[in-house]
DNA sequence: TCAACTCGCACCTTTGAACAGG
DNA sequence: ACCTGTTCAAAGGTGCGAGTTG
């Protein structure tokens, strides 16, 4: 597995002591957080995972399934997931494999999924898995829904971010971490490209159960079944061929155009199985340059650890430096990151300084509608319990809490407009002011109630634009 | 011409209301 | 009155394939 930080090779290595599991691990780097199913995930990724996007919305398949430990059970956690590009490039499925179709296209609206049960106290979050099997991707860059907005044919990757926070306006004192898993990139695509993926989904969504061949499903199969046009034969008989052969991973790499050259061998032990698997993964050359950081924690046994990226802000700013050095492109309209902050903020990132999500000054000074309790482990409010914080916050990193820098990395612009927040009842706010540098300000709770939580996790928590 | 995309379809699971029984 | 289990219909999630678009 790799940290954000690795995934782009012109990043500087931090300190190994910033590294979780290092000699200086950070005191809250003991979250740990594994996949679920990483086998599922994995047997996707090793041929290319391809994930729908439609207008109205497609869940992911296989979902998002984490497992957290290591969290304070008193203390409230808000878990968000967003979607970074992998790379800046398109791509085109030709000829049985994935090639380079130019440069990636303008990002859309960066939208962040806030897990309904946020915030919920740290027990809640250990206590089972943790499902974003609602979480949405769609193409429709006017999405009302709050589902997150891609481009099809570009190739991305889940973030997963825990803050500690009692709710969203204190977000600002917390500190991120944010954990990525290899296996989970994908590529967006309107219809899939590769039939091996098509077959893996049939196989294992229940939902596509009526496509299965085994399956009860007479009338379409007959349908689709021989005397089939080309077109038709061509993917009928891949599926069915193709299942067959797809097992070597040498083999499955030959999809993917400048892979064929990676070999992997056999892991020894987990750690091991982690590099392995992204050496063969069709979406792993870029990562081949890049810093491989081991896990906090030793792999569990039975799902595989993810890297914690430790402290990382949620951010478009993790892989945004890369596109301006490569395409030396404008960061606008998120260009603020680069000429509020300066190089300062890429400096915090490059020293490491661990990251406090912050929301503008002028909303830790909103008045409080509803108080919001202190995280105790007396009677919380139910994990339904939440607050609108729609529109309110906009975030920045800075110091590690204690050790906190005056480098502010804002890579949710500080001068971006949260305007790009989306869906009904979204309360507009102003744009935020630059943020402050001085986080001694105590937090101060605000509350404006939402009664629907599912309705209000669907709005984006963090929308920004990535470029 | 063709790749990317949209849309309607059939099939399936999930969800929740209604109901029965203890 | 309350709880539990069952049934059933509606809602919604799938991939397919034809048609559309640029």
């Amino acid at each position: 597995m790799q940290s954000i930080r690795d995934m782009k090779s012109n990043f500087i290595a931090p300190p190994s002591s910033s590294i979780p599991g290092g000699p200086d691990a950070y005191h809250q780097g003991n979250i740990r957080m594994t996949l679920e199913d990483p086998e599922l995930w994995k047997s996707f990724h090793e041929i290319g995972t391809e994930m729908i996007i439609t207008k109205p919305g497609r869940r992911m398949f296989p979902h998002c399934k984490i497992n957290l430990s290591g969290l304070m059970p008193c203390s409230k956690y808000i878990l968000l997931v967003d979607m970074v590009p992998v790379d800046g490039f398109r791509y085109k499925w030709n000829k049985e494999k994935w090639e380079v179709a130019g440069k990636a296209e303008p990002q859309p609206p960066c939208r962040t999924y806030l897990h309904p049960d946020s915030p919920a106290p740290g027990s809640h979050w250990i206590k089972q898995t943790v499902s974003f099997l609602k979480l949405k991707l769609t193409n429709n860059t006017l999405d009302q829904h709050g589902h997150i907005i891609l481009h099809s044919m570009h190739r991305y990757h889940p973030r997963f971010h825990i803050v500690q926070a009692d709710d969203m306006y204190s977000v600002r004192w917390s500190v991120f971490q944010t954990f990525t898993f290899p296996e989970t990139s994908f590529t967006s695509v309107t219809a899939y490209q590769n039939t091996k993926i098509t077959k893996l989904k049939i196989d294992h969504n229940p939902f596509a159960k009526g496509f299965r061949d085994e399956g009860t499903n007479t009338k379409r199969r007959a349908n689709r079944n021989p005397a089939c046009p080309e077109k038709k034969a061509k993917k009928i008989d891949c599926l069915s061929r193709e299942s067959d052969e797809d097992s070597p991973p040498d083999i499955r790499r030959s999809s993917f155009e400048g892979y064929e050259g990676e070999q992997a061998e056999l892991p020894k032990t987990k750690e091991e199985e982690v590099v392995k698997e992204e050496r063969y993964s069709p979406w792993g050359p870029e990562r081949e340059h890049g810093h491989h950081v081991r896990t906090d924690s030793p792999p569990g046994p039975d799902a595989r650890e993810m890297y914690n990226a430790e402290q990382l802000v949620p951010a478009p700013a993790s892989y945004q430096p890369y596109r301006f050095h490569e395409y030396g492109k404008s960061p606008s309209p998120s260009s603020s990151i680069g000429s509020s902050n300066g190089g300062s903020g890429r400096a915090s990132f490059e020293s490491r300084v661990s990251d406090v999500a912050t929301v503008p000054e002028h909303e830790a000074s909103k008045p409080s509608t509803h108080e919001i309790g202190p995280s105790l482990c007396g009677p919380q409010p139910p994990a339904g319990h939440h607050q609108d914080y729609t529109g309110v916050l906009n975030m920045t990193q800075a110091g590690k809490p204690g050790v906190l820098s005056h480098h502010i990395y804002t890579p949710y612009s500080a001068e971006q407009t949260l305007g790009q927040w989306s869906g009904p009842n979204t309360v507009q706010y102003p744009p935020p002011h630059h943020l402050p540098s001085d986080y001694s300000t105590p937090a101060v709770h605000h509350g404006y109630h939402h009664g629907n939580v599912a309705e209000w996790s669907q709005y984006p928590l963090f929308s920004y634009s990535c470029w």
